[in-house]
RNA sequence: GAGUCUGUAGCUCAGUUGGUUAGAGCGUUUCAUUGACAUUGAAAAGGUCGGAGGUCCGAGUCCUCCCAGACUCACCA
């Protein structure tokens, strides 16, 4: 053995388990199997220090697996729909290109070439780090099995009643030139200004001076005095020729501004519920690419809406009719991957009617049915099932789950149309008058845009059946709306009933840990998805691991160039190493500060480890006759006994921190420092206990550190002439005696 | 606007149901060591456990308020 822990070694050691089978769990109907769904990360991208935490998982599933439980963890891979045609798109720029050189079957086949380039390293890397998953059972999202499950639960819910389309406000990104769910706007505070405009007979105050072109009313709180003689008149609108009434609302505050609001149906969420309400106009003056659209006068057409500011601004200065500008400051959603602002636009979009799948998840939470770890993400859990909005999932772009529509273009005259047409120049037109062309639009199709009310199939064949001109839906799933399907599709969930094996026998899963940042993205998500389709909560515990920060405390990101790549730290310092700094002494949940420090503290118990065995295969030398099973108990097997209990009770309770602290701690201190000092002078009798008590620690560290406790016991084995076994499949220790 | 979390040694953090002189790693100081390990060992210095009240025989641990910081959620012009 060498004088010091190579991790170097820990490559092969992989390869052993690997190679014996011992990630495949056999399914024994007597025994109730432990099942753990790896979050698929994400297929574009290597993994940073934040995937190492599966090494959480890793440690129940090895500790599982020596129970003797039947022990899966399944691995995949995530498409990551806009992460990834984001992160495709600034490759694209860098080459002077852009997604809309392209007909989306074009870029689809591009990104798809970008990503299984890519996919392996992250797999590679989970190896290194040595996650002890079943490969021979490896999924990604868009495997055709999870399409298929994904478009028959689609249906299902379409069926159901779960699934319409509407032309409501949404979050629009005019960069990404996507729409997006609430959770995907972050809300930043912006100084600003509260501009007061003169409308004639009263005065509006508001924050987007821009979309008043696309006014159709003003509203005033029927209480206030001051206009209420004016409601149900009429007005024009400054720098048009419409009219738009003065309409009395409640939920107009008299005290803020002027008291009087201007109403923009389709650019503000407010204004989109008072206009439902009082049936008002719907003008939207901004088209999807940003720019302000035909909708307004001739002057203030294709401008960004900076531009139409500034535009709409002087005008109204230059007539007079901007009376006033104070400072002010608000909350302006962003885009979450561009950083821009969002576009509150109304569009039309497929959305999942969201109160009765949350109610159900609620309930189960609630009832503890399935238990969110640590205890303090359930109150936020139930706080965001209470006021959960419709969940729109169709995503603008190419990278994901087509969703699986038809629609037939001579039902359908007005389905706006955007192609590539043969040389390559960018057509958009309806449907309607694009019928001749139709092989041609078919080829070059980029997006289509159908107005409520279309007419749609479930299949290709059934909107064939009127007419030859047929076009799928455009849209892309939102990303969660698939990985939402994971734990029940993975197994081998069938729509028709005919489920796999697998399915019946390992679902549901017995827990899913993930970081609490997608508590709501993905874990609310699995929960209201598994029990509407399985009828059962995907698993019975959702473990929230800590998030990994800096050694300063601080969030680890690329522009910081704070980032710690866990495979050079597995080379340098051994994947041991770095599993241990990521769980010795952290609490459930909170924060890990991980230093250079800290892992190299960690690499330097490893070879503790290392050399207390070296020693111990020393003894072994030195008294080959020694007898090495049955020999007389020890004083130090009561201490050992009760690190065996806290040990074992720690981890049933998710304790990760404490109960590897405990190892560490009883390793060193008491077993190196204090035992093996003591027994230095003693005979062969010590053979005994010495193997006893090292073949137990190692048992026990060994979901913490499999490589080192793998490559001692491997060590010892052939020392001591046994026949071939593994550390990773031994027994749980018991009591010793 | 609503909510959650954190504040313990110079730094990064443990401290399960309240119970004897509050712990670890790193850092600092002193000493040791050619035989498992310098990726070592022995020892030392260093904390009024954010502040103020309260409950209790007893509080870092429970309650109230305050201060400081982090985060999450949120359609108000």
């Amino acid at each position: 053995m060498d004088k010091t822990y190579q991790p170097s070694s820990e490559e092969n050691i992989y390869q052993l388990w690997e190679n014996s089978g011992a990630f495949t769990p056999k399914i024994d109907q007597s025994k109730t199997p432990f099942t753990v769904i790896l979050p698929p990360p994400n297929a574009n991208e290597p993994l940073h220090a934040g995937h190492a935490l599966f090494t959480v998982e890793d440690i129940m599933v090895r500790y599982h697996r020596m129970l003797g439980d039947p022990t899966l963890w399944l691995p995949g891979t995530d498409h990551a729909g806009i992460e990834t045609q984001f992160v495709f798109e600034k490759h694209l720029k860098a080459d002077g290109k852009s997604r809309f050189d392209y007909d989306r079957d074009t870029l689809f086949k591009l990104i798809a070439d970008y990503v299984n380039t890519n996919r392996d390293i992250a797999k590679s890397q989970m190896k290194r780090l040595g996650f002890s998953l079943d490969w021979t059972r490896e999924r990604f999202t868009l495997d055709p099995e999870h399409n298929a499950r994904v478009f028959a639960v689609f249906k299902k819910m379409s069926q159901d009643g779960l699934i319409y389309r509407d032309e409501k406000i949404v979050n629009y990104c005019t960069f990404c030139g996507t729409a997006f769910s609430n959770l995907e706007v972050v809300h930043k505070t912006v100084d600003s200004h509260l501009w007061y405009l003169n409308y004639g007979p009263l005065e509006v105050a508001t924050t987007r001076p821009e979309t008043m072109l696309g006014d159709t009313a003003v509203a005033v709180n029927p209480a206030d005095p001051r206009y209420q003689k004016l409601i149900g008149t009429k007005i024009k609108l400054p720098l048009t020729d419409r009219e738009i009434p003065i309409i009395g609302e409640d939920s107009v505050d008299p005290k803020f501004g002027t008291g009087a609001v201007k109403v923009t149906p389709s650019h503000s969420p407010e204004d989109y519920d008072m206009a439902k309400k009082h049936g008002l106009e719907f003008i939207r003056i901004f088209d999807y690419d940003g720019h302000s659209n035909d909708n307004v006068p001739q002057k203030y057409r294709n401008l960004f809406p900076n531009q139409l500011r500034q535009a709409v601004l002087d005008d109204l200065q230059l007539a007079g009719l901007l009376t006033k500008i104070d400072n002010y400051s608000h909350e302006v959603g962003h885009c979450y991957k561009c950083g821009r602002p969002i576009e509150p636009i109304t569009a039309p979009q497929w959305f999942v009617k969201v109160a009765p799948l949350a109610q159900k998840a609620a309930e189960v939470v609630k009832a503890d049915q399935v238990k969110i770890f640590p205890t303090r993400f359930k109150k936020q859990f139930l706080t965001w099932m209470k006021d959960i909005r419709d969940w729109p999932i169709s995503r603008q772009i190419v990278w994901g789950h087509r969703i699986p529509v038809w629609y037939n273009l001579t039902e359908n005259p007005n389905i706006l149309i955007t192609y590539l047409d043969q040389d390559k120049n960018i057509i958009t037109n309806y449907a309607k008058n694009l019928t001749e062309k139709y092989s041609e639009v078919a080829a070059g199709l980029q997006t289509l845009l159908a107005p409520i009310g279309a007419k749609y199939y479930f299949s290709k064949e059934e909107a064939l059946k009127s007419s030859e001109f047929v076009l799928q839906e455009t849209d892309t799933f939102d990303t969660w709306f698939s990985s939402g399907q994971w734990p029940y599709s993975t197994l081998g969930w069938d729509p028709n009933g005919n489920h796999s094996p697998d399915f019946n026998y390992f679902y549901p899963t017995s827990v899913l840990d993930t970081m609490w940042d997608i508590l709501f993205f993905w874990v609310a998500r699995m929960i209201m998805m598994g029990i509407y389709v399985t009828g059962e909560i995907p698993f019975k515990v959702a473990h929230m691991h800590s998030r990994v920060l800096d050694g300063k405390g601080q969030k680890m990101s690329k522009s910081k160039g704070n980032t710690i790549n866990p495979v050079t730290i597995a080379q340098n310092y051994g994947a041991d190493a770095l599993r241990l700094a990521l769980v010795i002494g952290v609490a459930p949940g909170s924060d890990i500060a991980l230093s250079e420090d800290k892992i190299r503290a960690q690499r330097n118990f490893v070879n503790k480890i290392w050399n207390a065995s070296r020693f111990v295969m020393m003894i072994i030398d030195k008294y080959p006759e020694a007898v090495l099973s049955g020999g007389d108990s020890d004083p130090f097997f009561s201490k050992l006994n009760s690190l065996i209990a806290s040990t074992t009770k720690n981890l049933n309770t998710y304790r990760f921190g404490q109960a590897s602290e405990d190892l560490y701690t009883f390793f060193w201190h008491e077993f190196c420092d204090v035992y093996i000092e003591s027994i230095k002078d003693r005979g062969p009798e010590i053979v005994y206990p010495l193997v006893t008590i090292l073949t137990t620690l190692l048992k026990l560290i060994h979901p913490f550190a499999p490589f080192v406790t793998e490559s001692v016991y491997q060590e010892l084995n052939t020392k001591l002439k046994l026949p071939p076994s593994m550390l990773i499949t031994s027994p749980w220790p018991h009591e010793i005696r």
